[in-house]
DNA sequence: AATTGTGAATTCCTTCACAGCC
DNA sequence: GGCTGTGAAGGAATTCACAATT
Protein backbone atom coordinates (compact mmCIF):
# COMPACT_ATOMS: atom_id res chain seq x y z
CA UNK A 1 0.00 0.00 0.00
CA UNK A 2 1.50 3.34 -1.39
CA UNK A 3 1.17 6.98 0.28
CA UNK A 4 1.06 8.71 -3.18
CA UNK A 5 -1.45 11.29 -3.72
CA UNK A 6 -4.16 9.74 -5.58
CA UNK A 7 -6.12 11.87 -8.10
CA UNK A 8 -9.43 12.78 -8.30
CA UNK A 9 -9.70 10.91 -11.90
CA UNK A 10 -9.23 7.73 -9.91
CA UNK A 11 -11.18 8.43 -6.85
CA UNK A 12 -14.17 8.44 -9.96
CA UNK A 13 -13.14 5.53 -11.14
CA UNK A 14 -13.08 3.65 -8.32
CA UNK A 15 -16.87 4.44 -7.76
CA UNK A 16 -17.18 3.24 -11.20
CA UNK A 17 -15.53 0.18 -10.78
CA UNK A 18 -17.89 -0.01 -7.67
CA UNK A 19 -20.75 -0.13 -9.06
CA UNK A 20 -20.06 -3.00 -11.86
CA UNK A 21 -18.87 -4.84 -9.12
CA UNK A 22 -22.57 -4.58 -7.33
CA UNK A 23 -23.62 -5.68 -10.73
CA UNK A 24 -21.85 -8.73 -11.02
CA UNK A 25 -22.28 -9.67 -6.99
CA UNK A 26 -26.25 -9.62 -7.81
CA UNK A 27 -25.44 -11.62 -10.90
CA UNK A 28 -23.62 -14.41 -8.97
CA UNK A 29 -20.21 -13.58 -10.61
CA UNK A 30 -17.09 -14.88 -8.20
CA UNK A 31 -14.26 -13.12 -10.48
CA UNK A 32 -13.26 -10.84 -12.83
CA UNK A 33 -10.21 -10.11 -14.51
CA UNK A 34 -9.14 -6.37 -14.91
CA UNK A 35 -9.12 -7.15 -18.40
CA UNK A 36 -13.06 -8.16 -18.16
CA UNK A 37 -13.74 -5.08 -16.36
CA UNK A 38 -11.84 -2.31 -18.23
CA UNK A 39 -14.09 -3.83 -21.59
CA UNK A 40 -17.31 -2.49 -19.75
CA UNK A 41 -15.43 1.34 -19.88
CA UNK A 42 -13.92 1.24 -22.78
CA UNK A 43 -11.02 1.39 -20.51
CA UNK A 44 -7.50 0.31 -20.57
CA UNK A 45 -7.01 -3.04 -18.23
CA UNK A 46 -3.57 -1.62 -16.90
CA UNK A 47 -5.43 1.66 -15.72
CA UNK A 48 -7.80 -0.11 -13.41
CA UNK A 49 -4.79 -2.17 -11.67
CA UNK A 50 -2.67 0.68 -11.37
CA UNK A 51 -6.05 2.53 -9.90
CA UNK A 52 -6.51 -0.39 -7.37
CA UNK A 53 -2.70 -0.66 -6.73
CA UNK A 54 -2.58 2.77 -4.95
CA UNK A 55 -4.59 0.99 -2.29
CA UNK A 56 -2.96 -2.70 -2.13
CA UNK A 57 -2.72 -5.77 -3.90
CA UNK A 58 -6.22 -7.14 -4.26
CA UNK A 59 -5.95 -9.39 -7.18
CA UNK A 60 -4.76 -13.16 -7.64
CA UNK A 61 -2.14 -13.87 -10.72
CA UNK A 62 -3.67 -16.03 -12.97
CA UNK A 63 -7.19 -16.01 -11.07
CA UNK A 64 -8.48 -12.08 -11.41
CA UNK A 65 -10.53 -10.23 -8.23
CA UNK A 66 -12.65 -11.83 -6.15
CA UNK A 67 -15.51 -9.66 -6.66
CA UNK A 68 -17.18 -9.77 -3.43
CA UNK A 69 -13.80 -9.20 -1.79
CA UNK A 70 -12.78 -6.37 -3.92
CA UNK A 71 -16.32 -4.67 -3.90
CA UNK A 72 -15.55 -4.71 0.09
CA UNK A 73 -12.41 -3.01 -0.51
CA UNK A 74 -13.83 -0.42 -2.21
CA UNK A 75 -16.86 0.27 -0.50
CA UNK A 76 -13.68 0.95 2.27
CA UNK A 77 -11.46 2.78 0.28
CA UNK A 78 -14.53 5.23 -0.41
CA UNK A 79 -15.55 5.63 2.89
CA UNK A 80 -18.72 4.38 1.78
CA UNK A 81 -19.26 1.78 5.04
CA UNK A 82 -20.31 4.76 7.54
CA UNK A 83 -23.30 6.87 6.89
CA UNK A 84 -22.61 10.01 6.18
CA UNK A 85 -25.45 12.73 7.16
CA UNK A 86 -25.91 15.26 3.94
CA UNK A 87 -27.55 18.50 3.81
CA UNK A 88 -29.26 19.87 0.73
CA UNK A 89 -29.26 23.58 0.90
CA UNK A 90 -31.59 25.68 -2.19
CA UNK A 91 -35.04 23.33 -2.58
CA UNK A 92 -36.11 24.87 -5.66
CA UNK A 93 -36.22 21.85 -8.52
CA UNK A 94 -32.97 21.34 -9.13
CA UNK A 95 -32.88 20.51 -4.87
CA UNK A 96 -36.20 18.80 -4.81
CA UNK A 97 -34.75 16.27 -7.59
CA UNK A 98 -31.33 15.69 -5.75
CA UNK A 99 -33.62 14.87 -2.76
CA UNK A 100 -35.78 12.25 -4.11
CA UNK A 101 -32.74 10.93 -6.26
CA UNK A 102 -32.71 7.65 -5.88
CA UNK A 103 -29.33 6.73 -7.50
CA UNK A 104 -27.57 7.40 -4.37
CA UNK A 105 -26.69 5.00 -1.85
CA UNK A 106 -28.64 5.15 0.90
CA UNK A 107 -26.68 2.93 3.09
CA UNK A 108 -23.75 5.18 2.79
CA UNK A 109 -25.68 8.65 2.55
CA UNK A 110 -28.78 10.04 4.58
CA UNK A 111 -30.26 13.16 3.23
CA UNK A 112 -31.21 14.79 6.89
CA UNK A 113 -31.81 18.46 6.11
CA UNK A 114 -33.24 20.30 3.52
CA UNK A 115 -32.85 24.54 3.35
CA UNK A 116 -34.37 27.31 1.74
CA UNK A 117 -34.69 30.72 2.45
CA UNK A 118 -38.30 31.20 1.18
CA UNK A 119 -40.31 31.63 4.09
CA UNK A 120 -43.24 30.55 2.21
CA UNK A 121 -41.68 26.77 1.53
CA UNK A 122 -40.13 26.13 5.44
CA UNK A 123 -42.18 23.72 6.98
CA UNK A 124 -43.41 21.80 3.34
CA UNK A 125 -42.29 18.40 3.56
CA UNK A 126 -40.96 16.46 0.59
CA UNK A 127 -41.85 13.05 -0.68
CA UNK A 128 -39.76 11.26 1.61
CA UNK A 129 -41.31 13.44 4.86
CA UNK A 130 -38.53 15.71 5.07
CA UNK A 131 -39.44 19.52 6.67
CA UNK A 132 -37.74 22.54 4.59
CA UNK A 133 -36.25 24.76 6.90
CA UNK A 134 -35.36 28.39 6.89
CA UNK A 135 -31.64 28.94 5.82
CA UNK A 136 -31.33 31.22 9.30
CA UNK A 137 -31.03 27.73 10.95
CA UNK A 138 -28.02 26.20 8.46
CA UNK A 139 -25.24 26.83 10.71
CA UNK A 140 -27.09 25.22 14.50
CA UNK A 141 -28.67 22.19 12.37
CA UNK A 142 -25.47 21.39 10.27
CA UNK A 143 -23.76 21.39 14.16
CA UNK A 144 -26.55 19.45 15.87
CA UNK A 145 -27.32 16.47 13.49
CA UNK A 146 -23.49 16.22 12.32
CA UNK A 147 -23.70 17.11 8.92
CA UNK A 148 -20.77 16.10 6.54
CA UNK A 149 -21.57 16.77 3.21
CA UNK A 150 -23.53 19.43 1.48
CA UNK A 151 -25.16 19.66 -1.78
CA UNK A 152 -25.88 23.09 -2.52
CA UNK A 153 -28.42 24.01 -5.25
CA UNK A 154 -29.32 27.65 -5.19
CA UNK A 155 -28.46 30.18 -7.47
CA UNK A 156 -24.87 31.23 -8.58
CA UNK A 157 -25.17 34.66 -6.45
CA UNK A 158 -26.15 33.26 -3.47
CA UNK A 159 -23.50 30.18 -3.60
CA UNK A 160 -21.07 31.99 -2.15
CA UNK A 161 -22.58 33.06 1.15
CA UNK A 162 -23.76 29.59 1.57
CA UNK A 163 -20.87 28.12 1.13
CA UNK A 164 -19.01 30.69 4.06
CA UNK A 165 -21.87 29.36 5.99
CA UNK A 166 -21.68 25.57 5.77
CA UNK A 167 -18.39 26.01 6.33
CA UNK A 168 -18.32 27.83 9.60
CA UNK A 169 -20.73 25.34 10.27
CA UNK A 170 -17.87 22.36 9.52
CA UNK A 171 -18.49 20.64 6.37
CA UNK A 172 -15.93 19.33 4.82
CA UNK A 173 -17.50 18.13 1.73
CA UNK A 174 -19.37 20.34 -0.97
CA UNK A 175 -21.31 19.25 -4.03
CA UNK A 176 -21.55 22.03 -5.93
CA UNK A 177 -24.47 22.48 -8.80
CA UNK A 178 -24.32 26.34 -9.26
CA UNK A 179 -23.02 27.38 -11.92
CA UNK A 180 -20.09 29.63 -10.59
CA UNK A 181 -16.35 28.88 -9.67
CA UNK A 182 -15.97 28.59 -5.86
CA UNK A 183 -13.21 29.23 -3.51
CA UNK A 184 -13.47 26.92 -0.60
CA UNK A 185 -11.22 27.55 2.05
CA UNK A 186 -8.20 24.80 3.05
CA UNK A 187 -9.25 21.26 3.94
CA UNK A 188 -12.71 22.23 2.62
CA UNK A 189 -13.35 19.67 -0.53
CA UNK A 190 -15.80 21.58 -2.99
CA UNK A 191 -16.80 19.25 -5.97
CA UNK A 192 -18.81 21.61 -9.19
CA UNK A 193 -21.52 19.99 -11.28
CA UNK A 194 -21.43 22.47 -14.00
CA UNK A 195 -24.96 21.84 -16.31
CA UNK A 196 -24.18 25.10 -17.97
CA UNK A 197 -20.99 24.34 -19.08
CA UNK A 198 -21.44 20.57 -19.89
CA UNK A 199 -24.21 21.60 -22.32
CA UNK A 200 -22.00 24.31 -24.07
CA UNK A 201 -19.37 21.75 -23.93
CA UNK A 202 -21.17 19.33 -25.75
CA UNK A 203 -22.42 22.61 -28.08
CA UNK A 204 -18.47 22.92 -29.27
CA UNK A 205 -18.56 19.47 -30.34
CA UNK A 206 -21.59 19.79 -32.48
CA UNK A 207 -20.14 22.46 -34.43
CA UNK A 208 -16.89 20.11 -34.42
CA UNK A 209 -17.93 16.66 -34.95
CA UNK A 210 -14.20 15.45 -36.05
CA UNK A 211 -12.90 17.04 -32.47
CA UNK A 212 -14.25 13.87 -30.99
CA UNK A 213 -11.47 11.48 -31.94
CA UNK A 214 -11.05 10.17 -34.70
CA UNK A 215 -12.10 8.52 -38.13
CA UNK A 216 -15.11 6.51 -37.36
CA UNK A 217 -13.73 5.13 -34.22
CA UNK A 218 -15.64 6.48 -31.57
CA UNK A 219 -12.62 6.66 -28.73
CA UNK A 220 -15.08 7.62 -26.26
CA UNK A 221 -12.59 10.17 -25.49
CA UNK A 222 -12.58 11.87 -21.85
CA UNK A 223 -16.41 11.73 -21.55
CA UNK A 224 -16.77 11.54 -17.97
CA UNK A 225 -17.08 13.38 -14.71
CA UNK A 226 -15.43 15.71 -12.78
CA UNK A 227 -13.00 18.41 -13.59
CA UNK A 228 -13.21 21.89 -12.91
CA UNK A 229 -11.25 23.74 -15.45
CA UNK A 230 -8.12 21.40 -14.57
CA UNK A 231 -6.77 24.17 -12.29
CA UNK A 232 -3.34 22.81 -10.78
CA UNK A 233 -2.24 25.31 -8.71
CA UNK A 234 -2.65 29.08 -7.51
CA UNK A 235 -2.10 31.04 -10.90
CA UNK A 236 0.92 32.56 -11.25
CA UNK B 1 -5.74 29.75 -36.28
CA UNK B 2 -4.37 26.04 -35.47
CA UNK B 3 -6.42 22.86 -36.60
CA UNK B 4 -4.98 20.59 -32.97
CA UNK B 5 -7.75 18.46 -31.71
CA UNK B 6 -8.87 21.17 -28.95
CA UNK B 7 -9.40 18.98 -25.32
CA UNK B 8 -12.63 18.63 -23.85
CA UNK B 9 -10.88 20.25 -20.43
CA UNK B 10 -10.20 23.36 -22.66
CA UNK B 11 -13.73 23.65 -24.41
CA UNK B 12 -15.07 23.17 -20.89
CA UNK B 13 -13.04 26.08 -19.69
CA UNK B 14 -14.27 28.16 -23.18
CA UNK B 15 -17.40 28.03 -21.61
CA UNK B 16 -16.29 29.10 -17.83
CA UNK B 17 -14.56 32.23 -19.56
CA UNK B 18 -16.97 33.01 -21.71
CA UNK B 19 -19.74 33.45 -18.14
CA UNK B 20 -17.11 35.62 -16.58
CA UNK B 21 -17.12 37.50 -19.83
CA UNK B 22 -20.81 38.02 -19.50
CA UNK B 23 -20.43 39.09 -16.10
CA UNK B 24 -17.68 41.50 -17.07
CA UNK B 25 -19.84 42.95 -20.07
CA UNK B 26 -22.82 43.39 -18.10
CA UNK B 27 -20.63 45.29 -15.12
CA UNK B 28 -19.28 47.61 -18.32
CA UNK B 29 -15.96 46.30 -17.87
CA UNK B 30 -13.87 47.28 -21.53
CA UNK B 31 -10.95 45.05 -21.43
CA UNK B 32 -9.51 41.88 -19.07
CA UNK B 33 -6.29 40.40 -19.47
CA UNK B 34 -5.58 36.69 -19.24
CA UNK B 35 -3.79 37.38 -15.80
CA UNK B 36 -7.13 39.09 -14.45
CA UNK B 37 -9.47 36.11 -15.90
CA UNK B 38 -6.95 33.60 -14.34
CA UNK B 39 -7.42 34.92 -10.52
CA UNK B 40 -11.44 34.27 -10.88
CA UNK B 41 -10.48 30.60 -11.65
CA UNK B 42 -7.24 29.86 -9.87
CA UNK B 43 -6.06 29.24 -13.31
CA UNK B 44 -2.61 29.91 -15.07
CA UNK B 45 -2.96 32.86 -16.92
CA UNK B 46 -0.53 30.64 -19.32
CA UNK B 47 -3.51 28.31 -19.75
CA UNK B 48 -5.69 31.14 -20.45
CA UNK B 49 -3.92 31.86 -23.47
CA UNK B 50 -2.98 28.83 -24.81
CA UNK B 51 -7.05 28.13 -24.82
CA UNK B 52 -8.05 31.01 -26.67
CA UNK B 53 -4.53 30.27 -29.00
CA UNK B 54 -6.58 26.91 -30.78
CA UNK B 55 -8.81 29.37 -32.26
CA UNK B 56 -7.11 32.76 -33.21
CA UNK B 57 -5.15 35.91 -31.87
CA UNK B 58 -7.94 37.53 -29.67
CA UNK B 59 -5.92 40.20 -27.50
CA UNK B 60 -3.56 43.24 -27.76
CA UNK B 61 -0.29 43.22 -26.35
CA UNK B 62 0.09 45.37 -23.18
CA UNK B 63 -3.93 45.85 -23.03
CA UNK B 64 -5.29 42.46 -23.00
CA UNK B 65 -8.73 41.39 -24.59
CA UNK B 66 -11.90 43.66 -25.06
CA UNK B 67 -14.44 42.21 -23.31
CA UNK B 68 -17.32 42.26 -26.17
CA UNK B 69 -14.86 40.60 -29.06
CA UNK B 70 -13.58 37.99 -27.02
CA UNK B 71 -17.49 37.19 -25.77
CA UNK B 72 -18.53 37.12 -29.17
CA UNK B 73 -16.08 34.99 -30.60
CA UNK B 74 -16.35 32.47 -27.55
CA UNK B 75 -19.99 32.20 -28.37
CA UNK B 76 -19.02 31.24 -31.93
CA UNK B 77 -16.11 28.85 -30.83
CA UNK B 78 -18.84 27.06 -29.18
CA UNK B 79 -21.58 27.25 -31.08
CA UNK B 80 -23.49 29.01 -29.15
CA UNK B 81 -24.98 31.72 -31.89
CA UNK B 82 -27.47 29.55 -33.05
CA UNK B 83 -30.28 28.16 -31.25
CA UNK B 84 -30.14 24.27 -30.79
CA UNK B 85 -33.63 22.38 -29.88
CA UNK B 86 -33.08 20.01 -27.22
CA UNK B 87 -35.38 17.00 -25.87
CA UNK B 88 -35.40 15.44 -22.39
CA UNK B 89 -36.21 11.89 -22.12
CA UNK B 90 -37.45 10.59 -18.78
CA UNK B 91 -39.57 13.42 -16.64
CA UNK B 92 -38.96 12.37 -13.38
CA UNK B 93 -37.63 15.07 -10.47
CA UNK B 94 -34.75 15.06 -12.30
CA UNK B 95 -35.85 15.70 -15.65
CA UNK B 96 -38.14 18.15 -14.77
CA UNK B 97 -35.73 19.86 -12.82
CA UNK B 98 -33.45 19.95 -15.91
CA UNK B 99 -36.86 21.43 -18.13
CA UNK B 100 -37.11 24.39 -15.66
CA UNK B 101 -33.40 24.78 -15.06
CA UNK B 102 -32.75 28.38 -15.50
CA UNK B 103 -28.74 28.12 -15.74
CA UNK B 104 -29.52 27.24 -19.67
CA UNK B 105 -28.80 29.58 -22.03
CA UNK B 106 -32.17 30.23 -23.72
CA UNK B 107 -31.10 32.08 -26.73
CA UNK B 108 -28.50 28.84 -27.16
CA UNK B 109 -30.78 26.06 -26.11
CA UNK B 110 -34.57 25.55 -26.23
CA UNK B 111 -36.22 22.58 -24.99
CA UNK B 112 -38.92 21.58 -27.61
CA UNK B 113 -39.72 18.27 -26.37
CA UNK B 114 -40.37 16.21 -23.37
CA UNK B 115 -40.51 12.41 -23.18
CA UNK B 116 -41.65 9.81 -20.66
CA UNK B 117 -43.12 6.15 -20.51
CA UNK B 118 -45.57 6.30 -18.41
CA UNK B 119 -48.60 6.73 -19.60
CA UNK B 120 -49.88 8.55 -16.75
CA UNK B 121 -47.53 11.27 -17.31
CA UNK B 122 -48.24 12.31 -21.17
CA UNK B 123 -50.05 15.32 -22.21
CA UNK B 124 -48.88 16.90 -18.60
CA UNK B 125 -47.41 19.98 -19.34
CA UNK B 126 -44.63 21.23 -17.20
CA UNK B 127 -44.34 25.27 -16.11
CA UNK B 128 -43.39 26.59 -19.66
CA UNK B 129 -46.04 25.20 -20.53
CA UNK B 130 -44.49 21.76 -22.56
CA UNK B 131 -46.58 18.63 -22.74
CA UNK B 132 -45.17 15.21 -21.86
CA UNK B 133 -45.37 12.69 -24.80
CA UNK B 134 -45.04 9.18 -24.98
CA UNK B 135 -41.28 7.61 -25.58
CA UNK B 136 -42.90 5.47 -28.55
CA UNK B 137 -43.00 9.33 -30.13
CA UNK B 138 -39.41 10.02 -29.68
CA UNK B 139 -37.73 8.86 -33.35
CA UNK B 140 -40.19 10.71 -34.80
CA UNK B 141 -40.43 13.40 -32.91
CA UNK B 142 -37.01 14.05 -32.91
CA UNK B 143 -36.58 13.77 -36.31
CA UNK B 144 -39.41 16.65 -37.11
CA UNK B 145 -38.71 18.99 -35.16
CA UNK B 146 -35.19 18.82 -36.00
CA UNK B 147 -33.67 17.98 -31.90
CA UNK B 148 -29.94 18.00 -32.31
CA UNK B 149 -29.55 17.30 -28.23
CA UNK B 150 -31.07 14.81 -26.06
CA UNK B 151 -30.81 14.85 -22.40
CA UNK B 152 -31.35 11.23 -20.65
CA UNK B 153 -32.67 11.67 -17.34
CA UNK B 154 -34.60 7.85 -17.25
CA UNK B 155 -33.12 5.25 -14.73
CA UNK B 156 -30.00 3.46 -15.81
CA UNK B 157 -31.51 0.30 -16.99
CA UNK B 158 -33.12 2.26 -19.57
CA UNK B 159 -30.23 4.50 -20.43
CA UNK B 160 -28.71 2.32 -23.15
CA UNK B 161 -32.35 1.64 -24.79
CA UNK B 162 -33.10 5.56 -24.86
CA UNK B 163 -29.59 6.37 -26.55
CA UNK B 164 -29.96 3.66 -29.50
CA UNK B 165 -33.27 5.43 -30.28
CA UNK B 166 -32.00 8.80 -30.26
CA UNK B 167 -29.40 7.97 -32.35
CA UNK B 168 -31.59 6.27 -34.54
CA UNK B 169 -33.16 9.45 -34.77
CA UNK B 170 -29.94 11.62 -35.32
CA UNK B 171 -29.75 12.68 -32.46
CA UNK B 172 -25.70 13.47 -32.17
CA UNK B 173 -24.81 15.20 -28.35
CA UNK B 174 -26.33 13.93 -25.68
CA UNK B 175 -26.36 14.71 -21.72
CA UNK B 176 -26.35 11.86 -20.03
CA UNK B 177 -27.52 11.81 -16.27
CA UNK B 178 -28.02 8.37 -15.41
CA UNK B 179 -25.41 6.40 -13.53
CA UNK B 180 -24.05 3.97 -16.51
CA UNK B 181 -21.36 3.99 -18.87
CA UNK B 182 -23.15 4.46 -22.46
CA UNK B 183 -21.01 3.44 -25.66
CA UNK B 184 -22.19 5.92 -28.56
CA UNK B 185 -21.98 5.07 -32.34
CA UNK B 186 -19.64 6.72 -33.69
CA UNK B 187 -19.97 10.31 -34.25
CA UNK B 188 -22.26 10.21 -31.64
CA UNK B 189 -20.92 12.59 -28.82
CA UNK B 190 -22.15 11.40 -24.97
CA UNK B 191 -21.27 13.52 -21.83
CA UNK B 192 -22.12 11.68 -18.29
CA UNK B 193 -23.03 14.11 -15.48
CA UNK B 194 -23.09 11.04 -12.78
CA UNK B 195 -24.19 12.30 -9.08
CA UNK B 196 -23.36 8.98 -7.50
CA UNK B 197 -19.24 9.00 -8.83
CA UNK B 198 -19.59 12.81 -7.87
CA UNK B 199 -21.09 12.01 -4.07
CA UNK B 200 -18.74 8.97 -3.63
CA UNK B 201 -15.97 10.39 -5.03
CA UNK B 202 -16.16 13.46 -2.02
CA UNK B 203 -16.98 10.55 0.43
CA UNK B 204 -13.27 9.42 -0.49
CA UNK B 205 -11.86 13.17 0.05
CA UNK B 206 -13.47 12.94 3.85
CA UNK B 207 -12.13 9.98 4.61
CA UNK B 208 -8.61 11.07 3.43
CA UNK B 209 -8.60 14.75 4.25
CA UNK B 210 -4.74 15.18 3.19
CA UNK B 211 -5.09 13.91 -0.47
CA UNK B 212 -6.35 16.77 -1.32
CA UNK B 213 -3.37 18.86 -2.06
CA UNK B 214 -1.50 19.97 0.32
CA UNK B 215 -0.88 21.87 3.82
CA UNK B 216 -3.23 24.28 3.85
CA UNK B 217 -3.14 25.69 0.92
CA UNK B 218 -5.99 25.24 -1.34
CA UNK B 219 -4.57 23.94 -4.73
CA UNK B 220 -8.32 23.98 -5.89
CA UNK B 221 -6.94 20.72 -7.81
CA UNK B 222 -9.17 19.60 -10.27
CA UNK B 223 -12.34 20.42 -8.95
CA UNK B 224 -14.80 20.79 -11.86
CA UNK B 225 -16.45 19.25 -14.72
CA UNK B 226 -16.73 16.38 -17.24
CA UNK B 227 -14.19 13.68 -17.39
CA UNK B 228 -16.25 10.04 -17.08
CA UNK B 229 -13.34 7.62 -16.84
CA UNK B 230 -10.47 9.30 -18.49
CA UNK B 231 -10.76 6.17 -21.08
CA UNK B 232 -8.90 7.16 -23.96
CA UNK B 233 -9.04 4.37 -26.10
CA UNK B 234 -10.51 1.14 -26.68
CA UNK B 235 -9.09 -0.59 -24.11
CA UNK B 236 -6.21 -3.25 -24.90
C1' DA C 1 -2.09 -20.44 -19.54
C1' DA C 2 -3.86 -16.65 -17.49
C1' DT C 3 -3.60 -12.64 -15.02
C1' DT C 4 -1.64 -9.42 -11.74
C1' DG C 5 1.58 -5.63 -10.41
C1' DT C 6 4.72 -2.31 -12.06
C1' DG C 7 8.92 0.11 -14.28
C1' DA C 8 9.50 2.30 -18.60
C1' DA C 9 7.65 4.63 -22.44
C1' DT C 10 4.34 7.46 -24.17
C1' DT C 11 0.92 10.78 -24.55
C1' DC C 12 -1.38 14.58 -22.88
C1' DC C 13 -1.77 18.79 -20.24
C1' DT C 14 0.06 22.70 -17.73
C1' DT C 15 3.40 26.04 -16.57
C1' DC C 16 7.57 28.65 -17.47
C1' DA C 17 9.86 32.10 -19.59
C1' DC C 18 10.65 35.24 -22.95
C1' DA C 19 10.48 37.42 -27.66
C1' DG C 20 7.42 40.45 -29.85
C1' DC C 21 4.14 44.02 -29.80
C1' DC C 22 1.27 47.83 -28.12
C1' DG D 1 5.66 48.91 -18.68
C1' DG D 2 2.31 45.70 -19.54
C1' DC D 3 0.46 42.01 -21.88
C1' DT D 4 -0.03 38.52 -25.54
C1' DG D 5 1.41 34.38 -28.07
C1' DT D 6 4.24 30.45 -28.00
C1' DG D 7 8.38 27.26 -27.94
C1' DA D 8 10.45 24.67 -24.50
C1' DA D 9 10.31 22.51 -20.09
C1' DG D 10 7.99 20.18 -16.68
C1' DG D 11 4.48 17.36 -14.69
C1' DA D 12 0.61 14.22 -14.71
C1' DA D 13 -2.05 10.50 -16.48
C1' DT D 14 -2.28 6.62 -19.46
C1' DT D 15 -0.59 2.72 -21.89
C1' DC D 16 2.92 -0.66 -22.96
C1' DA D 17 5.22 -4.64 -22.01
C1' DC D 18 6.96 -8.04 -19.21
C1' DA D 19 8.59 -10.36 -14.96
C1' DA D 20 6.33 -12.57 -11.23
C1' DT D 21 2.80 -15.55 -9.55
C1' DT D 22 -0.96 -18.82 -9.24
Amino acid sequence: MKTEKVSELTTNRLSVYLRCLNDLAAAGAETISSHALAEQFNLNSAQIRKDLAYFGEFGIRGVGYYVEELRQHLLKILGLTEKRRVAIVGVGNLGTALANYPGFNRDSFEIVALFDNDPAKTGIRTRSGLAIQSTEKLCDVIKHENIEIAMIAVPASAAEKVLEEITEAGVKAVLNFAPIHLNPKPGVKVKTVDLTTSLESLSYFLVNPNSQGADGVNLDYREFLSQETGANGAGD
